[in-house]
DNA sequence: AAAATATAGTTTGACATAAAACTAATGTCA
DNA sequence: TGACATTAGTTTTATGTCAAACTATATTTT
């Protein structure tokens, strides 16, 4: 028994549930991939993918990187997982060689369905009872607070 | 260059803001200890160490767990470190052999003014022209989000 | 009292992450 | 053209993190 009581919506706490919103989230996405029997793949990864079919251009490690918000070392890392599991495959370009495009596969194409739907859960899920008004509101007062940074 | 705008208040990507938010505070965190001198010391660190200042009563480890919202084998290895870097001490509860508590050493709590100092500096730096009342709806809002998963 | 369960903490193994150092290729500029 | 700087990506190293398995002790149940 401790003799404090962690009040999670004391200003003072922020960060820490901050942190806390995010780890149920991702909880969530991991458990909805579970559903659809898709393993192996974290958050991060997702993040990846849902990026690769957004887009329309073949798509550069760095792009990728700036996208996600994750360090390109890190990015070589979920990108081989990725390889490793058969969702991605590396593209040497012909015209400049120090590119390396990451194109999908025929497996990953084939989810693209199921991974546009669970992001879309995610977000339906975070923003349930939020009228337009209040998310817009929300997404303010955290933009001044990173400014604030 | 690419094709895509990240717009971080993009409701869509609120995951990953609060993420980048994070992530600036706890470089902001890193840097005010550099300033002062302070090694070898993560946001977590600081965070346990803060806990400890303010409470009145010797606390467990899984009551420090509970508190920084980590894992209790996470929490092994960050009080490990603290043991190492001379903060920290692990005594044994005599009523209870099971129970570890975690005690501050004289270094640490020489540290306490310069913890608390920074600690409330990074509260201040957040909510930078936020008043009461925008400061209690972000809070309001976050908890509903974190209901709502 | 013995057996089963719960609790506190550590160890092990795996992974996401970033910084720094590195390789390789391209671009710039004198 | 040659030297220097920039860019793209990987490797290396270190760390924070969690889950699962484990040890040890205490509590509960039968």
């Amino acid at each position: 028994m401790s003799n404090y009581i962690f009040v999670m919506t004391d200003p003072e706490y922020i960060i820490t549930f901050m942190t806390m919103i995010r780890s149920k989230a991702n909880n969530m996405i991991v458990a909805e991939f579970k559903k659809n029997n898709i393993t192996g793949i974290a958050p991060s990864h997702a993040a990846i993918l849902n990026f690769l079919y957004k887009s329309k251009i073949k798509l550069r490690m760095v792009d990728i990187a700036e996208q996600i918000q994750r360090d390109k070392s890190t990015l070589t890392v979920l990108v081989n997982k990725l390889v490793k599991l058969g969702y991605v495959k590396r593209e040497r370009s012909d015209e400049d060689s120090r590119i390396t495009y990451i194109v999908l596969t025929k497996k990953a194409l084939e989810l693209k369905p199921t991974f546009t739907r669970i992001a879309r859960l995610m977000i339906k899920t975070a923003f349930k009872d939020f009228d337009q008004k209040e998310q817009k509101l929300l997404m303010d007062k955290l933009g001044k607070l990173y400014n604030n940074y």
